[in-house]
DNA sequence: TCAAAATGTTAGCTTTGGCTAACTTCATAT
DNA sequence: ATATGAAGTTAGCCAAAGCTAACATTTTGA
């Protein structure tokens, strides 16, 4: 019942949206991922069955309790693996990018003891 | 054109094979892997259409000498993240298992990064 | 030698997650 | 008031990568 790298996408979107604009439709985050509109449109109902968002009639695209905390822990993951590995002299593109593959697949365990790590010895 | 997680666990996986015994077949790989016959038999296919691997008459299927580059820097990133994680406090099965994913989305250079980082810091 | 077992392949199903085309629905602006 | 355009949905395609069932081929051992 693992949610997967998309979905996790998907709310990380939502998140960034929503804490930028008062309102998140299925355009915005169609336009901010670059996908098709039938794409997030199938997207939100799966994320919508699997309880992680709700459709709210003037917010729009809402998380709900269960989708906001997945994805701030994504997101939480994504800066911070980004800042880890731009302090190792990654140059920022790159660090984005990898961080933001690895965030989905990185487990609390190993995330937590890295993060710890480079509190300790981290730039 | 980039070469996907899947086909670099297969290639990982004909490597320690043939490191261990001195003939590699599709079976030994279905068997190692726990994938049925012909998910091995389609995959070694498109291996073969990517000159990742060859079929030798005598000691079954064999890398390349690209296949053999991707499959050693891909097990090398296995040993190397995994070390790091058991030096940070991480058991051993849950090292294992991240490091298995992440081996495929690590960029070279965050990679090295990460590496020499280690090399000063690290247990 | 030849039947049984082992190995490998073909055909076709499934899921995930993209896509386009074509539709609906709704809002706005003349 | 209605035509235009924006937003969303439905239907159906595609690729990757698993699967089973069934078939073919090869090996082996009684």
């Amino acid at each position: 019942m693992a949610i997967e790298e998309s979905k996790e996408m998907y709310l990380e979107t939502i998140l960034l949206l929503s804490q930028k604009n008062n309102e998140v439709r299925s355009i915005d985050i169609s336009e901010y991922m670059g996908y098709s509109k039938p794409s997030v449109s199938r997207a939100m109902g799966l994320l919508k069955d699997g309880g992680y968002i709700e459709e709210d009639y003037k917010s729009g695209i809402v998380l709900t309790e269960k989708g906001r905390k997945k994805a701030e822990a994504v997101y939480e993951r994504h800066l911070t693996l980004t800042k880890m590995f731009v302090s190792l002299g990654v140059d920022e593109k790159t660090a984005v990018e990898d961080a933001c593959k690895i965030e989905h697949y990185i487990s609390d365990a190993t995330y937590a003891a890295v993060k710890k790590h480079f509190e300790k010895y981290g730039k």
